[in-house]
DNA sequence: ATAATATGGTGAT
DNA sequence: TCACCCTATTATC
């Protein structure tokens, strides 16, 4: 369930659990980690993450993860369990252990090829050196839509399909507003919320966007939080006014709209 | 048992 | 624009 939120997050858990330590690095359901398992024995230094990248670095070289869509990592505490599923990469600390399952991306890669990712990646709302002015300028040189701008990960880092919905439900902005046309105000809105929005999905692991106000109190057995004004919601109504959602395809996935809070 | 689905991205056409 | 890669879970027969 990866978008950047959930990369920062487990930033920060291996920050916690794994760095400084000496790890073990196996492949259980190999036969490949792209070559990730050669870090074996040495010390994980530091982690890094960009958007939907993530970096372990070992000394000069950083094993480089992306999940994909259906890649997942799981941190346990205590002895590393029985591997279950397809494990593709193990790390085992002191007293915690990591599986990834699933990546599009496992590979070896030195501080050259790191660099090169990051000229590549565009503002990420959840790293310090984030910057929006620049996105702002990759955003009004296009000419797309700003549903799919939102989507393009050279201009911002770490926005995926939930939160472009939601982003753009937030700030009543039509994902089929021209991106050039969206005026500097409107862009620094858009920004902060989500730079707000991230780091509230970093912090609890989940991505809730609707504000208290829009959730129904979860009641007897069945304890459905309404996160979502309009994502995953088509026909249903939307959580700020009650319109039907309408969906369609926009940046080669489905995007999730509601027509009289974001007009058109 | 089989299919459909999912918060992503690349490379060929 | 399409085919394709990766995995787990849920829905449907």
């Amino acid at each position: 369930m990866p978008e950047g939120h959930t990369i920062h997050r487990l930033a920060r858990t291996l920050r916690a659990r794994l760095v400084g330590q000496a790890l073990g690095a196996s492949s259980p359901q190999g036969p490949f980690a792209g070559g990730a398992v050669r870090i074996d024995g040495r010390v994980l230094d530091r982690v890094d993450a960009h958007g939907k990248h993530l970096f372990l670095g070992f000394d000069a070289e950083w094993v480089h993860i992306h999940l994909g869509l259906f890649g997942r990592v799981t941190v346990v505490d205590g002895p590393a369990p029985t591997p279950r599923g397809a494990v593709r990469l193990r790390l085992v600390g002191d007293e915690a252990s990591l599986d990834l399952r699933g990546p599009t991306v496992c590979q070896l890669i030195d501080e050259a090829d790191k660099q090169a990712l990051h000229d590549r990646l565009g503002a990420d709302p959840l790293r310090r050196d984030a910057d929006p002015d620049k996105a702002y300028e990759r955003l009004r040189r296009r000419r797309l839509p700003l549903g799919a701008i939102l989507l393009d990960q050279s201009v911002v880092a770490g926005v995926g399909n939930v939160y472009r919905a939601e982003l753009l439900h937030r700030a009543a902005l039509s994902p089929h507003r021209e991106a050039q046309h969206l005026k500097e105000h409107e862009w620094v809105g858009l920004w902060d919320d989500t730079v707000r929005q991230l780091r509230a999905g970093a912090r609890s692991g989940r991505i809730v966007t609707t504000d208290r106000e829009h959730r129904e109190r979860p009641t007897g057995r069945a304890r459905r939080l309404d996160a979502h004004y309009v994502y995953q919601r088509v026909s249903l109504p939307c959580r700020r006014c009650g319109s039907a959602v309408l969906s369609g395809e926009l940046g080669a996935r489905t995007i999730f709209w509601c027509p009289t809070c974001q007009g058109r």
